[in-house]
DNA sequence: AAAGATTGATCAGTCAATCTTG
DNA sequence: CAAGATTGACTGATCAATCTTT
């Protein structure tokens, strides 16, 4: 049993908190305000793209939800835009009537290697670029002890 | 000078990014869910209220979204929301017509004090419960280094 | 013209209800 | 009835345009 306290904390806990909250939130700002920028679409798109990839079989809208921790909803609509943009191409699936399968287009994968560099450029300047290596392990190690249950793919 | 890397990547650099961007994710998804939970307004809310608590004369608009990071149209929308609440009090600004000053109302004040110990107990919960104090001092410091000119309170 | 602030139109996220199949 | 998925109605966020004052 691991004893949890409730709900004491130190000033060092809520300053943490904060500071999470705020860095997060403007580095989010600026990465998505940079694909802009770059005329390219929400990093959403770009996540949802990428777990696609590599799934030769592609993925039913559940799994791809879980994996991105979006409502089911959420998924429906962002599915919509994407299939309306011809990035990913929704099948009927074989084994369950209800469900469908969902797959990535050329067009999709094409748009994954134009934000790669893009993003990627902006992830060097807004994050790594002002951490050192071990920064990141620390802060990866760290990060990962707040997932409770929950994949951190 | 500093020398930056533009476009490099190291794997701890894009493992720890993807943990940032997840983890915050997922925190922010769970206390929001727990404010609700609890009858009670959203996080902003409080935000914006807790920055208000203590300035006796006030704050101008802009200045709170400076402090908040939300766009100004964001903050006009906000402030209608907190008025309409009773929550906040928007006064005409003597030294410049222009603007205005917004003031926290007593009901504001007591809904800090009604959101604080559902708030607290869910940071406790959701986060500084699975961290050690040495974890906190180490995550704030390695975040503080990621934010450029903006404060970090 | 620039700064502070708001607004109409539009787009994305949310809630509750719905539909279909297992 | 559960699970997978969608949809209508509504709330919130965003963009561009606007208004007022400096």
């Amino acid at each position: 049993m691991t004893r949890v306290k409730t709900s004491d904390l130190s000033d060092s806990a809520v300053a943490a908190w904060a500071r999470l909250l705020r860095t997060s939130q403007s580095l989010l700002a600026d990465v998505e305000a940079g694909l802009k920028a770059a005329g390219l679409p929400p990093l959403v798109w770009y996540d949802a793209l990428l777990e696609l990839r590599g799934e030769k079989d592609g993925l039913r809208p559940y799994q791809l939800q879980e994996r991105m921790l979006l409502t089911q909803y959420n998924m429906s609509r962002l599915l919509d835009r994407l299939a309306e943009a011809g990035y990913v191409d929704r099948r009927p699936c074989l084994e369950d009537g209800r469900g469908q399968i969902v797959h990535l287009t050329s067009a999709g994968r094409a748009l994954l290697k134009r934000m790669w560099p893009v993003y990627r450029t902006l992830i060097a300047e807004h994050f790594s670029g002002r951490l050192s290596d071990k920064d990141c392990r620390d802060l990866a190690r760290i990060l990962d002890k707040l997932a409770p249950s929950y994949a951190t793919g």
